[in-house]
Order: structure tokens, then C-alpha cells, then sequence
DNA sequence: CATGGTACTGACCGACCGGTCGGTTGGTCA
DNA sequence: TGACCAACCGACCGGTCGGTCAGTACCATG
């Protein structure tokens, strides 16, 4: 159809995701997509506008992505769960330069930025997750003194905050950071055990 | 002393934190600074030599920071971990252009750079988080089924992940995600019960 | 054949980039 | 007084930036 502009959303996407907007010249992306930069124009009216594309690309096929993870719900709740957060972290780790480049686009702060991500992407991934732990609730497997919203963030911090933070993670001193599954594994028991938690000897909770 | 190449750091921690090396240029701190841009170069022999002191700089404030929080070990640990926790959040949203600069690097994935950071800083940060948690294991008040370095991970994860993500979560549909403080609590709340729990009704865990 | 639209290009532009240079202060010390 | 020096500046450098434009090649239509 037009695998002209979608070369130069291949290029500029990991050229975007490795060095950030103002790190990349159109140059560059013509160069790694193999046409001149007047093409490049010819696509996109706008550096600028190429990035949105880049980033709107990229949202979607995080989108894609959630869908059809979602698309399976059945079975224990719990086990779901766990293969949801697995997965994510699969996907996380094969389309790392895209989750790069949405990571640094939420550093920057740009809160209608941030809206249409919530709003386009991440409000189905979330509307999904809380569904699952009500489900979880529901079955008597999880707690039901607990926010479905504030146990979903939970879900969802773990991958993000290990993918982000594993280059630190790995090399801090007596580590127990070696494989990222492993630790995201490890992570996650502990908070499911916080999610199926029941006051018990010690005061109880609200 | 020396106030002159710290209206510069000053300048170019903000500038940086807001807009990344690349977005910013040595016109743009030396006018935040009120000086030539020849004054900073006077100052600092290049732009990535000016970039790396900022880096520096704040990782520096992030360690005195740690340093002082970790002066008081006293009392339940499990209060000087949600003493710890709530700081945590409180010196971030007060250094959110230092905290959004170091993030930023991480997204760019360069492993030395991590290293640094793993080594200059977060280290005793880890440490230190570790030491609490063994201490509340040794009390009782903290299971012992449990790597305290992941335990240690999922405690600094929650204000990270809300400071980064903050902007999406508070346009989430729904949206539990009212004041930031309170979502951090709440996370907490279902960590620390992750890191209390003690298998029971279900079948146990390793 | 002409016509028209699309993909594409090299040459070019003004603006701005990081960085350098010669020179001017103002303070310190002998 | 004069020597010295860090701090500072305006002017300038080569080079690169995002963006423009006239023109070419190609491939459909008629």
C-alpha cells in the first residue's frame, strides 16, 4: 500500500526510541530508511509530525498488543493474571525501542500528551486488568477490601519499573537482579500475596 | 566560592530536566544564567562536560538525601520503612527536574551511565532499604520466605512508578488516582501486606 | 501521443548549533 | 605602580539543522 512512508516510520522509530526527538536529524532517518530527506518531507509535513506518527504507531501497536492478550479470559483468575503480566513483559522486552521511546516521551511531563496515551492505550489496559482482579474478587481468591485501580497499578509498575530500571538494578552490589523474569516473577508473588492477604494475628485493617 | 558555575548548574539542571542534551542549547543556559554563552564555555570545556556535572550534581543531592534519611534507624522497622517510603515521595516531587533528568538518562538505556548510577547512588539507597527489611525480618514483623533485594525493589518501585506514570494515571477512566500521596499509601499498604503474609488457607509457597 | 498525479531527488536557504578567539574588566599581591 | 589572573564578553567560525523548491522518472489514464 505505501511501504514509502512506513520505511521511514521503521527508521525513524528506532532512531527516535534510541536518541529522543532532538537527538535524531531527518538525515539520519533518511539515511537508515535509504531515500533522500526530501522524501522525507514528501511523507510528513513536519519533523514534528513525523514523531506523532512514530509515537501514535507505536501506541497502537501497544493497543493491538492488549487486545489480545485480553482476548483470553477464562479460567482461573489468578493464573490469568499471572500469563497477562507475563506476557506484557515478553512484548515489553520484544518492542523494547518503542517502550523506550513512550517512557521518554512521560519524562518529559507533557500532560495532554500523557491524556491521549491514557485515553487511546493504556485506559483499556487498565479497564482489563481491574476486570481480572474483580473477577479475582469475586471467585473469593482475592481480597475485597483493596482498590481494583490501586492493585491494576501494582500489576502493570512491576514490568515497567524493571524494564526501566534493570541497567541500575543489575549492577548494584550483592544483586539478586540476574534474569528480569526471574525478579518480575519474584515480584509479583509478593504482591499477589499482598492481594490475597487477611488480617490476621497482628491489628486488623480498614 | 565559586557561585558563577552554579548559576550555570542551576540553569542547565533545569533546562536539561525539561527538555533533554539535545533539546537545549548552550544560548538557552547562558541566558537562564543571565551570562555569554563564551562564559560557559569558560566554565565547563564542552556541552556533554557541562551535561555530566549536572548528572553528577544531582546524583549527589539524591545521596546526601539518602544519607539523612537513613540517619534515623530507630524504632518499629516497619515504620522507618513507611517513614522512608513517604520521604522518598516527598524529596522527589520537590526534586522532580532532578528525578526526571536521571530517568530520562535510564531511558536511553547506556549501560555505563547505569552503572554510575548503580554504583554512586542507588547502591547505598539499596542498601540501606535492605538492611530495614532484614531488620524487620529478624523482629518478626516481616516474613522470612523472601529476598529482601526484591522486597527492597518493589518498596522504591511505587513512588517511581507514580511519579513517572502520574500524568496517565490521573486520566484514567475511573480513576482511583486522586493525590498522588495517597496512591503511594495505598500501594504500600498492599506491598507491606505482601511482605507480612505468612501462606495460610491456600496451598503454601517456597 | 499528451496529461496528470505520485514518488522521489539534488541543490539550496536562513537559522541556529557548539565552540573559539581576541580583548576587557576588576580584584589581588608585591 | 605594574604584573598577574579568573571571570566575562561580542564577534565570529565551520558545520548542521529543519525545511523548500524546481525538476526528473515513472506509471497510470485518455
Amino acid at each position: 500500500m505505501m511501504p514509502g512512508s512506513t520505511k521511514i516510520l521503521d527508521a525513524a522509530q528506532t532512531l527516535f526510541a534510541g536518541k529522543g526527538l532532538d537527538g535524531v536529524s531527518i538525515r539520519e532517518i533518511a539515511e537508515a530508511a535509504g531515500i533522500s530527506k526530501a522524501t522525507v518531507f514528501h511523507h510528513f509535513e513536519s519533523k514534528d509530525a513525523l514523531y506523532q506518527a512514530v509515537v501514535r504507531r507505536s501506541c497502537e501497536g501497544i493497543g493491538q498488543l492488549l487486545a489480545l492478550l485480553a482476548a483470553r479470559e477464562d479460567g482461573d483468575p489468578l493464573i490469568s493474571l499471572a500469563d497477562y503480566r507475563r506476557q506484557d513483559l515478553e512484548e515489553t522486552l520484544a518492542h523494547a525501542d518503542v517502550v523506550r521511546l513512550v517512557l521518554r516521551e512521560l519524562t518529559l511531563g507533557r500532560d495532554e500528551q500523557a491524556r491521549r496515551l491514557a485515553e487511546d492505550v493504556f485506559g483499556e489496559h487498565f479497564i482489563h486488568l481491574r476486570k481480572l482482579l474483580e473477577k479475582a474478587q469475586s471467585t473469593g481468591a482475592l481480597r475485597h477490601d483493596m482498590d481494583t485501580g490501586i492493585a491494576a497499578a501494582s500489576v502493570v509498575s512491576i514490568n515497567l519499573f524493571l524494564f526501566l530500571v534493570w541497567p541500575v538494578l543489575k549492577h548494584l552490589p550483592d544483586t539478586p537482579f540476574v534474569r528480569m523474569e526471574d525478579a518480575a516473577e519474584s515480584m509479583f508473588a509478593l504482591l499477589v500475596d499482598g492481594l490475597r492477604y487477611q488480617a490476621q494475628a497482628a491489628g486488623g485493617k480498614a
